[in-house]
DNA sequence: TTCCTTGCAAATCGTTTGCATAATG
DNA sequence: CATTATGCAAACGATTTGCAAGGAA
Protein backbone atom coordinates (compact mmCIF):
# COMPACT_ATOMS: atom_id res chain seq x y z
CA UNK A 1 0.00 0.00 0.00
CA UNK A 2 1.88 2.42 -1.21
CA UNK A 3 1.51 6.28 -0.95
CA UNK A 4 0.34 8.03 -3.51
CA UNK A 5 0.29 12.15 -4.56
CA UNK A 6 -2.65 13.99 -3.62
CA UNK A 7 -2.96 17.44 -4.05
CA UNK A 8 -5.49 17.71 -0.70
CA UNK A 9 -3.09 15.61 1.26
CA UNK A 10 -0.11 18.16 0.01
CA UNK A 11 -2.37 21.29 1.03
CA UNK A 12 -2.86 19.93 4.12
CA UNK A 13 0.67 19.33 5.05
CA UNK A 14 1.17 23.09 3.78
CA UNK A 15 -1.59 24.54 5.84
CA UNK A 16 -0.16 23.07 9.02
CA UNK A 17 3.24 24.32 8.24
CA UNK A 18 2.06 27.52 8.03
CA UNK A 19 0.33 27.11 11.75
CA UNK A 20 1.89 27.41 15.05
CA UNK A 21 -1.01 26.63 17.31
CA UNK A 22 -1.78 22.91 16.25
CA UNK A 23 -5.00 23.28 14.88
CA UNK A 24 -7.93 20.82 15.20
CA UNK A 25 -9.14 18.65 11.94
CA UNK A 26 -11.76 20.71 11.85
CA UNK A 27 -9.55 24.42 11.64
CA UNK A 28 -7.85 22.35 9.00
CA UNK A 29 -10.83 21.56 7.19
CA UNK A 30 -12.16 25.32 7.48
CA UNK A 31 -8.61 26.78 5.67
CA UNK A 32 -7.98 23.79 3.56
CA UNK A 33 -11.17 24.57 1.86
CA UNK A 34 -10.30 28.29 0.64
CA UNK A 35 -7.97 26.33 -1.34
CA UNK A 36 -10.31 23.04 -2.31
CA UNK A 37 -14.01 24.04 -2.26
CA UNK A 38 -14.76 20.19 -2.38
CA UNK A 39 -12.67 18.50 -0.29
CA UNK A 40 -14.61 16.79 2.31
CA UNK A 41 -13.57 15.91 6.05
CA UNK A 42 -13.34 12.97 5.72
CA UNK A 43 -10.47 13.62 3.27
CA UNK A 44 -9.02 15.64 5.72
CA UNK A 45 -9.25 13.40 8.66
CA UNK A 46 -8.04 10.13 6.43
CA UNK A 47 -5.24 12.37 5.39
CA UNK A 48 -4.02 13.75 8.85
CA UNK A 49 -3.95 10.02 9.89
CA UNK A 50 -1.92 9.09 7.01
CA UNK A 51 0.59 11.98 7.67
CA UNK A 52 0.83 10.85 11.44
CA UNK A 53 0.98 7.51 10.82
CA UNK A 54 4.34 8.29 8.44
CA UNK A 55 5.63 10.28 11.13
CA UNK A 56 5.34 13.56 8.84
CA UNK A 57 2.90 15.11 11.50
CA UNK A 58 2.52 15.10 15.58
CA UNK A 59 -1.20 14.16 16.32
CA UNK A 60 -1.41 15.75 19.94
CA UNK A 61 -3.85 14.81 22.56
CA UNK A 62 -3.93 17.49 24.81
CA UNK A 63 -6.70 15.96 26.87
CA UNK A 64 -9.66 18.71 25.49
CA UNK A 65 -11.28 15.61 23.69
CA UNK A 66 -10.34 17.03 20.70
CA UNK A 67 -7.08 16.02 18.71
CA UNK A 68 -4.48 18.92 17.52
CA UNK A 69 -2.26 18.79 15.23
CA UNK A 70 1.73 19.69 14.47
CA UNK A 71 3.74 20.02 11.32
CA UNK A 72 6.75 20.74 13.74
CA UNK A 73 8.23 16.97 14.53
CA UNK A 74 11.11 17.81 16.37
CA UNK A 75 10.68 16.93 20.01
CA UNK A 76 9.34 20.02 22.24
CA UNK A 77 6.56 20.11 24.70
CA UNK A 78 3.54 21.61 24.91
CA UNK A 79 1.37 23.82 27.16
CA UNK A 80 -2.39 24.34 27.35
CA UNK A 81 -3.95 27.44 28.60
CA UNK A 82 -6.97 26.37 30.94
CA UNK A 83 -8.48 29.97 30.32
CA UNK A 84 -8.77 30.05 26.36
CA UNK A 85 -7.91 26.42 25.49
CA UNK A 86 -4.33 27.62 23.19
CA UNK A 87 -1.48 24.74 22.76
CA UNK A 88 1.53 26.42 22.96
CA UNK A 89 5.24 25.29 22.13
CA UNK A 90 7.27 25.16 25.19
CA UNK A 91 11.24 26.11 25.19
CA UNK A 92 12.71 24.05 27.75
CA UNK A 93 15.89 21.55 28.62
CA UNK A 94 15.30 17.78 27.61
CA UNK A 95 13.42 16.02 30.45
CA UNK A 96 13.68 12.71 29.65
CA UNK A 97 15.17 11.75 32.60
CA UNK A 98 11.87 11.38 34.00
CA UNK A 99 11.66 7.87 31.92
CA UNK A 100 14.28 6.45 33.75
CA UNK A 101 13.62 7.49 36.93
CA UNK A 102 9.96 5.93 36.08
CA UNK A 103 11.61 2.31 35.45
CA UNK A 104 13.20 2.17 38.57
CA UNK A 105 10.77 0.28 40.03
CA UNK A 106 8.95 -0.86 37.11
CA UNK A 107 8.68 -4.41 35.59
CA UNK A 108 7.99 -3.64 32.03
CA UNK A 109 10.04 -1.70 29.45
CA UNK A 110 8.74 1.63 29.26
CA UNK A 111 9.60 3.15 26.02
CA UNK A 112 9.05 7.12 26.57
CA UNK A 113 6.46 9.48 27.63
CA UNK A 114 3.91 12.19 27.04
CA UNK A 115 3.70 15.41 28.99
CA UNK A 116 1.55 18.47 28.60
CA UNK A 117 2.17 21.55 30.87
CA UNK A 118 -1.13 23.60 32.06
CA UNK A 119 -2.15 26.70 33.53
CA UNK A 120 -2.72 30.29 32.16
CA UNK A 121 -1.00 31.30 29.02
CA UNK A 122 0.39 35.11 28.77
CA UNK A 123 -2.20 36.45 27.39
CA UNK A 124 -4.63 34.95 29.49
CA UNK A 125 -2.85 36.54 32.79
CA UNK A 126 -3.20 40.14 31.38
CA UNK A 127 -6.81 39.81 30.65
CA UNK A 128 -7.58 38.37 34.35
CA UNK A 129 -4.92 40.83 36.25
CA UNK A 130 -6.19 44.00 34.35
CA UNK B 1 -26.73 23.05 44.16
CA UNK B 2 -25.25 21.31 47.07
CA UNK B 3 -25.07 17.33 46.82
CA UNK B 4 -28.01 15.12 47.99
CA UNK B 5 -26.98 11.49 48.93
CA UNK B 6 -27.51 8.67 46.64
CA UNK B 7 -26.94 4.79 46.84
CA UNK B 8 -25.60 5.28 43.04
CA UNK B 9 -23.44 7.50 43.48
CA UNK B 10 -21.84 5.65 46.52
CA UNK B 11 -22.13 2.17 45.06
CA UNK B 12 -19.83 4.12 42.00
CA UNK B 13 -17.29 4.93 44.35
CA UNK B 14 -16.86 2.13 46.23
CA UNK B 15 -16.78 0.00 43.12
CA UNK B 16 -13.81 2.38 42.59
CA UNK B 17 -11.92 1.76 45.48
CA UNK B 18 -11.60 -1.74 44.97
CA UNK B 19 -10.07 -1.67 41.71
CA UNK B 20 -6.40 -0.82 40.95
CA UNK B 21 -6.71 -0.80 37.12
CA UNK B 22 -8.93 2.38 36.21
CA UNK B 23 -12.02 1.02 35.19
CA UNK B 24 -14.12 2.77 32.09
CA UNK B 25 -17.19 4.29 32.53
CA UNK B 26 -18.41 0.92 30.85
CA UNK B 27 -16.64 -1.36 32.97
CA UNK B 28 -18.20 0.71 36.04
CA UNK B 29 -21.60 0.38 34.65
CA UNK B 30 -21.48 -3.04 34.32
CA UNK B 31 -20.20 -3.99 37.51
CA UNK B 32 -22.21 -1.46 39.36
CA UNK B 33 -25.52 -2.99 37.77
CA UNK B 34 -24.89 -6.26 39.68
CA UNK B 35 -26.03 -4.23 42.63
CA UNK B 36 -28.50 -1.80 41.09
CA UNK B 37 -29.37 -3.50 37.50
CA UNK B 38 -31.74 -0.54 37.03
CA UNK B 39 -28.86 1.98 36.91
CA UNK B 40 -28.61 3.91 33.87
CA UNK B 41 -24.97 4.37 31.42
CA UNK B 42 -25.77 8.19 32.44
CA UNK B 43 -26.08 7.90 35.50
CA UNK B 44 -22.95 6.60 35.24
CA UNK B 45 -21.57 9.08 33.19
CA UNK B 46 -23.42 12.00 35.68
CA UNK B 47 -22.02 10.37 38.91
CA UNK B 48 -18.09 9.63 37.45
CA UNK B 49 -18.31 13.55 36.34
CA UNK B 50 -19.76 14.76 39.75
CA UNK B 51 -16.96 12.79 41.69
CA UNK B 52 -13.76 14.09 39.32
CA UNK B 53 -15.42 18.16 39.75
CA UNK B 54 -14.94 17.31 43.69
CA UNK B 55 -12.12 15.60 43.48
CA UNK B 56 -12.82 12.76 45.11
CA UNK B 57 -11.52 10.52 42.33
CA UNK B 58 -9.42 11.22 39.13
CA UNK B 59 -10.47 11.37 35.33
CA UNK B 60 -7.59 9.84 33.45
CA UNK B 61 -6.84 10.32 29.75
CA UNK B 62 -4.21 8.46 28.83
CA UNK B 63 -4.73 9.14 25.15
CA UNK B 64 -6.81 5.78 24.02
CA UNK B 65 -10.11 7.95 23.37
CA UNK B 66 -11.93 6.75 26.90
CA UNK B 67 -11.68 8.20 29.83
CA UNK B 68 -10.26 6.13 32.56
CA UNK B 69 -11.21 6.62 36.16
CA UNK B 70 -8.95 6.01 39.59
CA UNK B 71 -10.20 6.22 43.19
CA UNK B 72 -6.58 6.79 43.94
CA UNK B 73 -6.05 10.70 44.76
CA UNK B 74 -3.27 10.92 46.03
CA UNK B 75 -0.34 12.22 43.61
CA UNK B 76 1.02 9.36 41.26
CA UNK B 77 1.82 8.62 37.68
CA UNK B 78 0.71 5.94 35.48
CA UNK B 79 1.98 3.58 32.51
CA UNK B 80 0.15 2.34 29.69
CA UNK B 81 0.80 -0.43 27.94
CA UNK B 82 0.48 -0.05 24.15
CA UNK B 83 0.30 -3.74 23.24
CA UNK B 84 -2.39 -4.67 25.79
CA UNK B 85 -3.61 -1.17 26.44
CA UNK B 86 -3.61 -1.65 30.54
CA UNK B 87 -2.79 1.75 32.62
CA UNK B 88 -1.38 0.84 35.80
CA UNK B 89 0.44 2.53 38.77
CA UNK B 90 4.11 3.54 38.94
CA UNK B 91 5.89 3.77 42.02
CA UNK B 92 8.29 6.66 41.34
CA UNK B 93 10.13 9.64 42.81
CA UNK B 94 8.37 12.86 42.06
CA UNK B 95 9.34 15.24 39.32
CA UNK B 96 7.72 17.94 39.98
CA UNK B 97 10.93 19.63 39.01
CA UNK B 98 9.86 19.53 35.21
CA UNK B 99 7.12 22.28 35.85
CA UNK B 100 9.92 24.02 36.86
CA UNK B 101 11.94 23.46 34.31
CA UNK B 102 9.22 24.12 31.96
CA UNK B 103 8.47 27.88 33.22
CA UNK B 104 12.08 29.14 32.97
CA UNK B 105 11.31 30.51 29.39
CA UNK B 106 7.67 30.65 29.60
CA UNK B 107 5.46 33.93 29.82
CA UNK B 108 2.22 32.20 31.30
CA UNK B 109 1.94 30.55 35.03
CA UNK B 110 2.09 27.05 34.76
CA UNK B 111 -0.29 25.01 37.54
CA UNK B 112 1.20 21.53 36.84
CA UNK B 113 1.39 18.74 34.08
CA UNK B 114 -0.04 15.73 33.08
CA UNK B 115 2.73 12.79 32.13
CA UNK B 116 1.94 8.75 31.16
CA UNK B 117 4.58 6.69 30.58
CA UNK B 118 4.27 4.03 27.71
CA UNK B 119 5.96 1.08 26.40
CA UNK B 120 5.59 -2.65 27.40
CA UNK B 121 4.09 -4.56 30.57
CA UNK B 122 6.17 -6.73 32.31
CA UNK B 123 3.00 -9.43 31.33
CA UNK B 124 3.23 -8.61 27.31
CA UNK B 125 7.09 -8.80 28.08
CA UNK B 126 6.97 -11.99 29.00
CA UNK B 127 4.07 -13.19 26.26
CA UNK B 128 6.39 -11.28 23.42
CA UNK B 129 9.69 -13.00 24.48
CA UNK B 130 7.86 -16.71 24.77
C1' DT C 1 -42.25 20.84 49.45
C1' DT C 2 -38.04 21.95 47.40
C1' DC C 3 -34.63 20.60 44.57
C1' DC C 4 -31.26 17.06 43.51
C1' DT C 5 -31.07 12.50 41.21
C1' DT C 6 -32.64 8.90 38.38
C1' DG C 7 -33.84 6.07 34.17
C1' DC C 8 -34.76 6.34 29.60
C1' DA C 9 -34.10 7.80 25.08
C1' DA C 10 -32.68 11.01 21.94
C1' DA C 11 -29.03 14.07 20.79
C1' DT C 12 -24.24 15.56 20.24
C1' DC C 13 -19.49 15.49 18.98
C1' DG C 14 -15.35 13.95 16.99
C1' DT C 15 -13.98 10.55 14.01
C1' DT C 16 -14.26 6.50 10.87
C1' DT C 17 -15.97 3.88 7.05
C1' DG C 18 -18.45 1.96 2.72
C1' DC C 19 -19.09 2.94 -1.78
C1' DA C 20 -18.98 4.59 -6.49
C1' DT C 21 -16.06 7.80 -9.01
C1' DA C 22 -11.78 10.40 -10.01
C1' DA C 23 -6.85 10.79 -10.08
C1' DT C 24 -2.14 8.84 -9.94
C1' DG C 25 1.70 5.78 -11.41
C1' DC D 1 -4.49 -0.88 -16.24
C1' DA D 2 -3.89 -1.46 -11.37
C1' DT D 3 -4.29 0.89 -7.36
C1' DT D 4 -4.75 4.67 -4.31
C1' DA D 5 -7.42 8.88 -3.20
C1' DT D 6 -11.69 11.47 -3.21
C1' DG D 7 -16.47 13.24 -1.99
C1' DC D 8 -20.49 12.10 0.04
C1' DA D 9 -23.31 10.25 3.41
C1' DA D 10 -24.15 6.99 6.67
C1' DA D 11 -22.23 4.69 10.73
C1' DC D 12 -19.70 4.81 14.93
C1' DG D 13 -18.36 4.98 19.92
C1' DA D 14 -18.02 7.74 23.85
C1' DT D 15 -20.29 11.04 26.32
C1' DT D 16 -23.99 14.47 27.25
C1' DT D 17 -28.59 16.12 27.76
C1' DG D 18 -33.92 16.90 28.06
C1' DC D 19 -37.55 15.29 30.40
C1' DA D 20 -40.90 13.29 33.53
C1' DA D 21 -40.84 10.62 37.67
C1' DG D 22 -38.52 9.24 42.13
C1' DG D 23 -35.91 10.19 46.41
C1' DA D 24 -33.39 13.02 49.86
C1' DA D 25 -33.29 17.10 53.02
Amino acid sequence: MSLKYSRQREEIKNFLMTRKDHPTADVVYMNVRKQYPNISLGTVYRNLTLLADTGEILRLRVGDGVDHFDADTSPHYHFICTECGSVIDLEMDNIDSITEIAGMNFDGQIKGHFTYFHGTCGDCCKKTSS
